[in-house]
DNA sequence: AAATTTTATTATGCATGCATAGTAAATTAT
DNA sequence: ATAATTTACTATGCATGCATAATAAAATTT
């Protein structure tokens, strides 16, 4: 948290958020840069599974990423060997994504990047207060879906 | 908070952190689209100080962009006709920016924005619970800047 | 003062977010 | 059964995050 755009006497809730999540991502990325990956690979190989594999359809809410998003990833991890890509016999326009030997491989490491920086998380703050942090962005996310925000509504220039 | 990679008891903090900022960041992007500006530009031009300008240099801290991101924002604002940038009579190899009329206008935007924002998560949430939420978000961040966090280390594929 | 190092900025490439547009297959409507 | 619509995916462009490299101007060293 050591930016801040404008003076207030409190930060903003958003930049709390942004600066925390960023401060994640880049510890991600740096991670995952040591095996020539990236976050948004890993969090693909984290959402597959590993037996039966995954329709890409299902891969995108899995992860939260947009179809094209995802399919761009998908192309650059087949690049590299991790993933392959199977027509699904079910339907002529689907795709299934079964990991590679390698995928598998860097699929344990990308879980336990996750799982061990959880487990610090928990180790350093109380179970209460995390729930309560929990509570409060899934509230967050709520009222942004709610949409009863139409910020600018009132703002036309 | 609609996506989750793989099953866990309890949806991990990263998890929550992500889907959190994400979709504050989608709406802020819609919401800055509709004068055909971005989020990130909108954090810019708030931290630009109006009246006197702000360096290149002290406004990537504030509004925590790297350098070089910063450049390419500052490029495409100044093409947009939203900034100028003028050589800072102090140090050669520096630029201040200042706010256009245009820009002026498009930071009272983005600003309200922001703070429309905060007032609705202020009035959605109680004061307690927030303040434990930015609180577990700074020991986040101080979590992960200690570099106790060195995860892979043990991971040698 | 000249040489070295640091700093401020820009350029560029990759990854990945979104949006838009296109293709082909499946589904629905008529 | 044929036509229209929807769905799954891909391609591509913009914005923006990072990293690396280049350039020019300070600041520091010797």
């Amino acid at each position: 948290m050591e930016f801040q755009y404008f003076k207030m006497k409190e930060k903003t809730i958003d930049y709390v958020l942004r600066a925390t999540w960023m401060g994640v991502q880049k510890m991600y990325n740096e991670e995952a840069s040591k095996k020539g990956s990236t976050m948004a690979t890993g969090f693909a190989l984290i959402s597959i599974d590993p037996e039966k594999g995954t329709s890409s359809t299902a891969l995108g809410p899995k992860m939260g990423m947009e179809a094209t998003s995802l399919s761009r990833t998908l192309k650059s991890m087949e690049e590299k060997g991790l993933i392959e890509r199977k027509p699904n016999p079910l339907d002529g326009r689907g795709v299934i994504i079964h990991l590679t030997p390698f995928g598998l491989e860097m699929r344990e490491f990308s879980k336990n990047v996750v799982l061990r920086f959880d487990e610090a998380v928990k180790e350093t703050i109380n179970m209460e207060d995390l729930e309560t942090f929990k509570t409060v962005a899934h509230t967050i996310l709520e009222l942004i879906n709610s949409k009863k925000i139409y910020i600018s509504e009132n703002n036309i220039l």
